[in-house]
DNA sequence: GTAATTTCTTTACAATTGTTAATGCCTTTT
DNA sequence: AAAAGGCATTAACAATTGTAAAGAAATTAC
């Protein structure tokens, strides 16, 4: 996750990319063409509620996270850093009303690419399409395995593996978003670090 | 869910396929010859904990599950029914021991393919790229709707969104699985049905 | 058709979490 | 520097769920 190198953005994106492809330079020159740089500061929402995602975000720096609406309270549903594509996915692969909202935690330096953009990209670069599946089997995997972690195990196992798993994410973000990520409220979050700081 | 033919079992997957993108006869040809039909009676194991899993299957007829053991209970993590490709998909696409097992759950008629030979495919029919892109979007869509229902809503909202999305499960699968799916205990389940019927 | 097994329901009790509200801490604003 | 706001902690209580065990109902097996 710390392995980006900040000052090479595009470098970055390339290596990230080339960990499941090689490219040559004609479809890196065709790729890196199409994806904008755009730095964002911190608390910055770039995807709302019931808008249709326009862009994913592929992070160089900075995290960020979606979180939903449910009365009036922020729920949390991922966080991203460093190193992954950061979007509301299903709002942009079906370009429908998102239920979730895509906001910076951090001031980010991102790559954005849109909808339509990404749809020209696919048929510049086949391969992309490569890049694309190994993407989408990645996200499943992950969302799979905190799917499983919330049938197979209490809140408090699941903290204990999310500090061990993302101990720079502890220190980065507010624990009542971790909280909400986790699937409890602030307090009982609270109350699971004072059990385990008992022993 | 219900639109399969169940005699046609090729046909209903060409058509299901071309949902996504058309296909020339030639790139149906090599589809089709690579995916191995299969009759599979009620509650056996494809893939089992601890193995690599080998094929992925197109479910013409039937139901089947994946499940997690902990502490010897079974913990079903998602319920695949007709015009689905079930498999431990984390396993089948990393080729790694697999920490859940398939598991049908009536007697099935399926269509298979093993992992070499959807390598061999995929250089075959490029095609095929986009589609696999496709069911891991899809898949990854599905289950982040489970996660974020597992978020936002009560084992009751979950129960009812269930029985009003799968009314067909409700009947054809066991209340102690489908409580596991939905993250609770057979008791709680049972208290919540019968919460509902005062109602 | 009867026995055996599995599944579902019910009960009582323990444990955990949610809710609400109050307090103290820290950061940000002005 | 003082004020304001947001965040984390703590407490008390209500509600829900988990656990364990027992009995009823339904399925499966012989």
């Amino acid at each position: 996750m710390e392995r980006y190198d900040i000052e090479n953005p595009l470098l970055n994106f390339r290596k990230t990319l080339e960990q499941i492809i090689p490219l040559n330079d004609s479809e890196w020159q065709m790729i890196s063409q199409r994806f904008n740089p755009m730095e964002v500061p911190k608390r910055t929402q770039l995807t709302k509620e019931g808008q249709i995602a326009t862009s994913i975000y592929f992070i160089n720096k900075g995290i960020l996270r979606i979180f939903y609406t449910k009365e009036d309270v922020e729920i949390t549903g991922f966080i991203f850093s460093e190193g992954l594509f950061a979007s509301c996915y299903e709002s942009f692969l079906l370009q429908t009303k998102s239920n979730q909202t895509l906001e910076t935690l951090e001031d980010c330096a991102l790559l954005a690419i849109d909808h339509s953009s990404l749809q020209t990209l696919y048929k510049e670069v086949p391969a992309l399409h490569i890049i694309a599946r190994v993407v989408a089997e990645q996200r499943f995997i992950n969302g799979q395995r905190i799917l499983s972690s919330h049938l197979l195990d209490s809140p408090e196992e699941r903290y204990h593996q999310f500090s061990n798993q993302y101990p720079g994410l502890l220190q980065r973000v507010p624990q009542h978003i971790i909280a909400s990520y986790l699937g409890i409220t602030p307090v009982s979050l609270s109350r699971i670090r004072k059990r385990i700081s008992r022993k």
